[in-house]
DNA sequence: CTGAAAGCGCTTACAG
DNA sequence: CTGAAAGCGCTTACAG
């Protein structure tokens, strides 16, 4: 029930530890014969070797930590998939983490993190200071964060889709549909000022002279209830709203159903707008309008940034432009297709 | 830049490089002045002791692999997060891995895992072999094997919902509404014989009396889009059907729109039965009914056993009774509600 | 092409 | 209560 270390394999095959090293690791300075005689140990002893004891000599541990606000959000299980599938690809494993939003959450699991001994860091970190960002990439690296800006540094790649811009489009689809009194879902666990989604909101109708009362803004949880849950609030306090921009499509769902049990007709009465395009968006009825960005693409991209840093430390790989565009469907058609 | 090192705050507190282990991990042998002055340096000097050369020598990494068939799936995005959630709370990291339900992806990320160096796996392996995963357990533990069952084996343990009872309890829920055509929408990855859930159909109606013409089963990938493509086939195919019983919510979730589109009225002219409970089946329209377990529970216990194994080698955790439960709602009541 | 030595950053016995 | 020695399982120079 012991492992089978590389000394076992040397003594079995009658070389030294160091040959052992050089043949299962395709080094050169090694005969055919050699190799061959110590991979045919190798396997018969079933060795292999303890990625421990090389991570210690190494520096490399083959790990990358991932900080998600919350797997369950199919918006970050998308981002989950596309870095590991391409982590593993490459023999990297990831070690993920829920910071919940909660920013103690996610300086205290980064620090369990890189103790650990992670090759990189991927994060989110949505309500962790600009500051405290800043302060810890100094003592660390490679990180990269998706979604979220700050300051640049030289050990941090911002990989963020232009939400601001998407948020934005949502409104124009909106306003340029007619509508004028459009009330908002947002997460209460973003500080307002910090909430691009949020003022693009206001900015737009703003822009179209349109008031923004501050009722028509609904604080809540990110979730299919938090949506529902505000959606019932925001058509009790003005029933007169025929439009309704929910931070995310989890939301937005919440509010089709919460519209649909108030006796409001989608999108005939009401308009719903989202924003990520999660799979479930085009299944539902009416089938979801929102704002479409690569969450795969962002997952793949954050992994292939590491592993870069990872070989080349100084070059600076240039950062795909991340689309975000409209997708037009069921729920903001003003026009009901049947009953 | 480099890191601090123990022999760093020894040197810097005067003592020696044991004495600063004695007082970072909380051991007796040491007075109480020397343990304040080195955690003072430790502090000072911003010290966090290496895990990785703790685990050289304690044998332990405080990392749980865990293999899952496909984060994207809520099912598995919610066992993750109550393992995760779990793990965290013990001072444990998930090393999560996608297996997408093809056995030598799982075979091959669980040998990496291993090789990774990590206390505990969790995994599902719906379409390993049985054989492979005893021969595996021979040579690694603690294993929590998570709604797959084989032979018992010291080093596994088999948290397992009951499928089988869960797919009756929805077969007989159909058949009692007077349900006689009644379609399936099976799991094409895993083998008919393996099937829980396609055993129960055809036993169930077996039972009654019905038959089960295999134009009635329709296999497809276990997604929204599955289901979705399924169910057009099979109402193409048969247009009687008066249900269908699908493999799991994604899919019943795609067979209701498909239903839609196709101009079925659902549950009027026919009804649709999921299985999980995935937070989306509620906010539907019609809410579906389906069958309800545990999943984030799963998670949670699956740890728990693993945590239990690593510190009681030789007790075994009881197994806590694992409930699964018929959730009734809109999708398959023959009487409509509204239109 | 091959091996003896040193060391990665810690912890675990063992002296004193 | 404290420290010198050995070692976890590997890899990296360095000789030869």
């Amino acid at each position: 029930m012991r492992r089978v270390t590389i000394d076992d394999v040397a003594r079995e095959a009658g070389v030294s530890r160091q040959t052992v090293s050089r043949a299962i690791n395709h080094k050169r300075d090694i005969s055919v014969e050699t190799r061959e005689r110590v991979l045919a140990v190798v396997q018969r002893l079933g060795f292999r070797p303890n990625r421990v004891a090389q991570s210690m000599i190494t520096q490399r541990t083959y790990t990358i930590g991932m900080e998600v606000i919350d797997i369950t959000n199919p918006v970050f299980a998308e981002m989950v998939r596309g870095a590991q599938d391409t982590a593993a690809a490459y023999g990297y494993n990831i070690l993920l983490t829920n910071s919940n939003d909660d920013s103690d959450i996610a300086i205290h699991s980064l620090s369990t993190l890189v103790t650990h001994g992670i090759d990189g860091l991927i994060a989110m970190f949505p309500n962790v200071a600009d500051d405290e960002i800043l302060a810890f990439a100094d003592h660390y690296h490679p990180i990269v964060l998706i979604n979220r800006v700050v300051a640049p540094h030289p050990h941090l790649t911002m990989l963020s889709v232009d939400i601001y811009r998407g948020a934005t489009l949502a409104m124009e689809h909106l306003l340029q549909r007619g509508h004028t009194a459009i009330g908002m879902i947002a997460n209460r666990h973003h500080p307002h000022a910090k909430n691009r989604r949020l003022t693009a909101y206001q900015d737009s109708l703003q822009r179209y002279g349109f008031p923004t009362p501050p009722q028509w803004v609904q604080m809540a949880v990110p979730t299919l209830q938090g949506g529902y849950a505000a959606t019932r609030e925001l058509l009790q306090t003005d029933p007169t709203l025929t439009a309704i921009f929910a931070y995310n499509d989890l939301m937005a769902v919440g509010a089709i159903r919460a519209c649909r049990d108030m006796g409001y007709s989608v999108p005939k009465e009401i308009a719903i707008m989202g924003f990520d395009d999660i799979p479930i968006a085009e299944l539902v009825h009416p089938a979801l309008s929102t704002i479409r960005y690569d969450k795969y693409g962002l997952g793949q991209q954050a992994i292939l940034h590491i592993l870069h840093h990872l070989n080349h430390p100084n070059e600076t790989l240039p950062i795909a432009d991340l689309a975000i565009e409209l997708v037009e469907r069921e729920s903001t058609q003003t026009t009901v297709k049947t009953c």
